[in-house]
DNA sequence: TTCTTCGGTGAACGGCTGTTCACCGAAACT
DNA sequence: AGTTTCGGTGAACAGCCGTTCACCGAAGAA
């Protein structure tokens, strides 16, 4: 065990958490079907066999990283979604929704960088069930993200398909903007590739307001 | 060896496009890092061994799959290029490239997918010198793009700059179209999913027709 | 026909893989 | 204080990994 003072069900939580980081430190190289369980333990300091004391398998520890990647990505969702302001026009609107969107992606993609780009990497490289598992969630994340889409002043006439069409746009693209933020090298990289996906942004979104539904 | 009939260099030729083509198809499972050698070798009947006489190592078949994954890229650009037509209008020239360009990834997608989306997989999940490989000629594939866009008349205005943001905002669509598009299980399936995409793209093409490089 | 070239072979190397088992020692419960 | 619980240990398992080497046999060149 590492220190003292602390009870056994805290220091275990503290391995299983070691365990949790470390993969997915390791598993930006290659990704996790790249992943062994020895180099997570050499990593974290406990011997091989110790892993079955918090996990059953290695295939459980993909799963719950899967778990985790997807708490981190519903409370960025949860941010960006904040309240949208009163503002003068739609256009005005929509720049303020775009605007603290890409505020949230930032801040997310600082602090949860590594689960955040699981998801995007493990729906296209991961073992079937964490593709899987990866894949369905995002579904849900769409469809929860469309329904709030639904709620703005411009989507009032839109049929159900197009606020899905529009919802798998956006999600695909913050995913998208997570991995150009993870690879910035200065503050003034992020600023930079914050402000490709702000326009970005905007153009979906200039598109979205003209969109006609029925055309 | 296989056949008889044929020349040494053609019998050459054609395992090492056998071990091209197995390769591509065994890292669709966990990517190319999660490949071995001898599934290759087994797959295509070869003793592992004999790969060397192709390759001199694993990592110079990685970056063969590169050059031939963007082989497939630009082909499948070349043809969404093609010569826009005259249209009364901007917004019917916007839509006649936008049902052009979906009309090629779908049929790109169809004879190339295991190549289109090996370069959105291995761009996020392969070994550290196939990921940049991957990078790198997609910055190139991008520049090509935005001196194409850079011809359309919508565009005359354009900065730089916004023609970067624009041409990135479409081949990461494109590339998350192609994805979709290699799960749908039927042919109605696949007219969904490119009906989803063509949405998307008018979308984006709406929002920069409106687009002002000066605000 | 003789000689060379060369793609494929099979054994072997050291090393890594996931998982199992019996065991230890300290924390936690009675 | 005595006993149980349980996270971590170390040996062991069968199996796969990339790469090397000497060798074979047929295609191609002389």
């Amino acid at each position: 065990m590492s220190s003292a003072g602390v009870s056994r069900t805290e220091q275990k939580e503290r391995t299983r958490r070691a365990i949790l980081d470390a993969a997915l430190t390791l598993a930006e190289d290659g990704g996790l079907a790249a992943l062994s369980l020895r180099q997570v333990a050499k990593e974290i300091g406990i011997v091989p066999t110790a892993f079955y004391r918090h996990f059953a398998s290695i295939d459980e520890l993909g799963l719950s990283l899967v778990t985790e990647a997807f708490d981190a990505l519903r409370a960025l969702l949860r941010d960006a979604r904040a309240i949208p302001e009163e503002t003068d026009s739609e256009w005005d609107l929509a720049v303020s929704i775009a605007d603290k969107s890409i505020d949230a992606v930032v801040a997310h993609a600082r602090q949860s960088d590594r689960q955040l780009r699981f998801i995007a990497r493990e729906r296209l490289a991961g073992p079937a069930a964490v593709r899987d598992a990866v894949r369905h969630q995002l579904e849900l994340v769409e469809r929860e993200l469309a329904t709030d889409l639904a709620h703005l002043p411009f989507t009032r006439a839109w049929s159900a398909s197009d606020l899905a069409v529009l919802s798998n746009l956006l999600v695909n693209a913050m995913l998208s903007h997570v991995e150009e933020l993870s690879r910035a090298t200065s503050a003034a990289d992020t600023r930079r590739i914050a402000d490709t996906a702000r326009r970005q942004l905007h153009i979906v979104l200039v598109g979205a307001l003209r969109w006609d539904s029925s055309k």
